[in-house]
DNA sequence: CAAAGTATGGACCAGGCGGTCCGATCGGGG
DNA sequence: CCCCGATCGGACCGCCTGGTCCATACTTTG
């Protein structure tokens, strides 16, 4: 996989591109090698030549770069969500993130499960992107209480548990309901619990 | 499908049974007829004799069974979500509910979403589950804002999203984790978020 | 220019899946 | 007892899908 052309790099860029286009419109289960082929002036031996794994390799390929992709919309505030006005940027950084992306596959959580009966392994390495999301939230919240912007009481884990059960849950009705609005009302949502636990 | 003898409807029970298994274990995608037939000592013939449209209209059974189970366990409270009482017998009943079916695909959401790509008509009759739970909630929070238990201010419709998307987010996580904390962490959240609109 | 490595096309394959069909068997009412 | 519909078994079909293979063309480099 060292060896790679310029004109190799370009193919395999529209492999993935293509493919990302098809998981985010109709899940892993709903994308065919067919389908790459047909809209990618590519053909089988390609696909094989630069994801000699097949379709996991693809997949497992496609969701490192989507998570990169998430997390860095995040940025800066998804690294320091120690105060209150970090956690409404980082609502509103999300939101914007997924904006157009209402009719699309997105959860983390959801494809965790929807590989997991036929690929363990794979669906092990996507929950990983997924619980280092989740500890980044805690470790913000972890700060807030240390910093008593938060109630001694509060457990931090737990709520960013809440957090991120409730983004998840966001993203998914957002996607059957292809509107911005779940996620929009289930992210406030979990403000306003962070902040029953100010002090 | 009105001539059913004991028999015959003893084998449809036995179909049901085994598929919603099938389900709740590996997904729709994941379950096969040809499994049904193995685990339930009946044959292909016998399948299509009971469920002529095939494997929507078995998947389209289940979903209306599981469904009308998940509504029963939350009774009384379902009915009746205009006490601050009421929302946590809810938020227990459903704890219970789901314990043991912790790495079970039960989020109707999900569901929703996986159905979508290749059965529209189904996945917008499942929909439509997910809309009468969702107004269930909503009619809860509007009463209690009649009766000031919530502020004025507050949008009952919006909260309940904001509460089904938690919902559906917990059982998610739940499922990914196999673990009923997530759950837990999401409905205790979503009261939190409620409380902190009470008058 | 020539060799070695890379890129490409597309025929082909094996297996699994939902679904069909037909003949055999059962079982209850006239 | 006999008949007709309900029940049953299982071979079979067509299609799609992930994956393999090999011959051909293109690129780079010495």
């Amino acid at each position: 996989m060292t060896g790679l052309t310029a004109k190799g790099a370009a193919t395999r860029e529209r492999i993935v591109r293509a493919a990302t286009e098809l998981i985010l419109e109709r899940g892993v289960a709903g994308m065919t090698l067919d389908e790459i082929r047909d809209g990618t002036k590519t053909s089988k031996s390609q696909l094989f030549h630069y994801f000699p794994g097949g379709k996991s390799e693809l997949v497992a390929a496609i969701a490192g770069y989507q998570n990169s992709q998430v997390m860095a919309a995040q940025e800066p505030w998804i690294d320091r969500l120690d105060s209150w006005r970090a956690w409404q940027g980082w609502r509103d950084a999300v939101i914007t993130h997924y904006t157009g992306l209402t009719h699309k596959y997105c959860s983390v959580s959801a494809l965790v499960n929807e590989v997991a009966p036929t690929e363990p392994e794979l669906s092990t390495q996507i929950a990983a992107y997924a619980d280092r999301w989740l500890a980044q939230l805690a470790a913000g919240l972890h700060l807030m209480r240390d910093t008593k912007l938060l109630r001694s009481d509060a457990d931090p884990d737990r709520l960013a548990l809440a957090v991120f059960a409730s983004l998840q849950g966001g993203l998914l009705v957002m996607q059957s309901k292809n509107n911005i609005e779940p996620l929009a009302a289930a992210l406030d949502g979990s403000l306003a619990m962070l902040r029953s636990y100010a002090t």
